[in-house]
DNA sequence: ATATTTACTTACTAGTAAGTAAGTTTGCCA
DNA sequence: TGGCAAACTTACTTACTAGTAAGTAAATAT
C-alpha cells in the first residue's frame, strides 16, 4: 500500500477512535515512521486530509452496498448491521456517529461531505425498507424514510453506548430493531 | 449567578456544541470576562471541570425525574423526549451525544462519571418502560433495557444528524418511537 | 546524458493549549 | 484597626498544534 493511504487509513482510525479533533499528525507520522511535513505532502491541511477519509467511506459504502444488490432486503439489511458489529468488535463508533458531534467545529468542505454521507447512506436504507415492505419481507409502521432514520440513529449510538458500558449493547439493539421490521 | 456556575454552565454548553476536546480556557475566559487562571481557581483541571458538568447534569436529571414520578408513564416518557427538543432547538446535542464518542480521550475519572451517567439514564428509562408496559399505557416486544437501549440511543443520535441535515429529525424520530411503544 | 518530477526530510514558525506561581483587591471577622 | 481568607489578575512556562520553506535522493521522461 503506498503512503498516501496508509496515511488516510490510519486517520480513519483515530477520527474513530479518538475523534477528529483529538488526534495530531504526530499520531500519523510516528506509526507510519514518516515525518510531520510528508503528511502535508499529500494532504495539504487536516481538513483536506478529513474530507478524503469521508470521499473513501461513501465510495466503499457504494461499492459494498452495490455488491449486495441480488439479495434479498432481509439479507442486506443484516450485511449492513454487519458493518456496525464489525466497528463494535474494533473498539470503534463509525464515521458519522464520530464526526456528527463534531459539525460545528469542521470546516465547510467537511461539513457538505458529512452532509453527503448522511445523504448517501439515508437514502440507501429507506429504498431497502421500501422494497423489503413492498415484497412483504418487512412489516412496519409509517413512512420507510422515518424507520431508516430510527434504525441508522440507533445503529451509530450503539457503538458510543457499548464502549460506554463496556458490553455488547450493539447486538441487543440489532436484535430489537431486526425483530422491529421483520414481518 | 456565581462565577463558579457561569463557568460550568458554558462549559457544558460548549461541549454540547463543539465537543470537550474542541473547546479552550480562551472559550471560557473571553466572554466570562475573566482571565484563565480564573478558571483554574474554581476548577484545578479541565478534567475536573468536565467531570463537574456531568455530575451537574445527573443531579439535575433525577431532580426532574423525579418531579414526574406521579404522572402518567406516557406523559413521563414524553416529558424525556421534550429534553432532547429542547437541546434540539438549541442546535446542541445532549451530554452522552457529545462525550461519548470521546470517551477513549478522557480521563478515567470522566469516564467513571459518563458510566455513571449512562446507567442513571438507562435504569429510569429501563424502570419507565417497564411500568408503562404493566399498565398496559405500552405494547412493545422483548426486554423492557432493550427497548430502552433502541430509544436512547436514537433520540441521542437524533439530534446530531439534525444538525448534520439541517432538518428537524428529531421530530420524526419521536413520532417514530412513540408509535412503536404506545398501546 | 540531462532535466524534471515524485516523495520525501530537515529545520523552522507562529499560534494555542493547559497549567502555575506570585501578587492584588475586596469584604468579613475579631 | 489588623489580620485573614476568598476571588481573582498578572505574567509566565512548557508542551504541542498545524503548517511551511528549502533542500535532497531516487526514479522517470526526453
Amino acid at each position: 500500500m503506498e503512503t498516501k493511504d496508509k496515511i488516510r487509513n490510519l486517520a480513519e482510525e483515530l477520527i474513530r477512535t479518538k475523534g477528529y479533533n483529538a488526534f495530531s499528525y504526530a499520531d500519523l507520522s510516528a506509526p507510519l515512521k514518516i515525518k510531520n511535513a510528508a503528511i502535508h505532502y499529500h494532504f495539504p491541511s487536516k481538513e483536506v486530509l478529513g474530507a478524503s477519509v469521508i470521499e473513501e467511506m461513501v465510495l466503499g459504502f457504494q461499492q459494498l452496498s452495490s455488491s449486495w444488490s441480488d439479495q434479498s432486503e432481509k439479507e442486506q439489511i443484516e450485511w449492513f448491521m454487519d458493518i456496525y458489529r464489525n466497528s463494535y468488535e474494533k473498539g470503534m463508533v463509525c464515521l458519522m456517529g464520530s464526526l456528527a458531534p463534531d459539525f460545528e467545529t469542521l470546516s465547510p468542505a467537511m461539513q457538505a461531505q458529512i452532509q453527503r454521507m448522511s445523504r448517501v447512506i439515508l437514502d440507501w436504507l429507506t429504498a431497502c425498507l421500501e422494497q423489503g415492505r413492498t415484497k412483504q419481507v418487512f412489516q412496519f409502521k409509517g413512512e420507510a424514510s422515518d424507520r431508516a432514520l430510527v434504525l441508522i440513529s440507533s445503529l451509530i449510538s450503539s457503538l458510543s453506548l457499548s464502549r460506554v458500558q463496556q458490553t455488547d449493547l450493539y447486538s441487543r439493539i440489532r436484535q430489537q430493531l431486526l425483530s422491529d421490521i421483520l414481518a
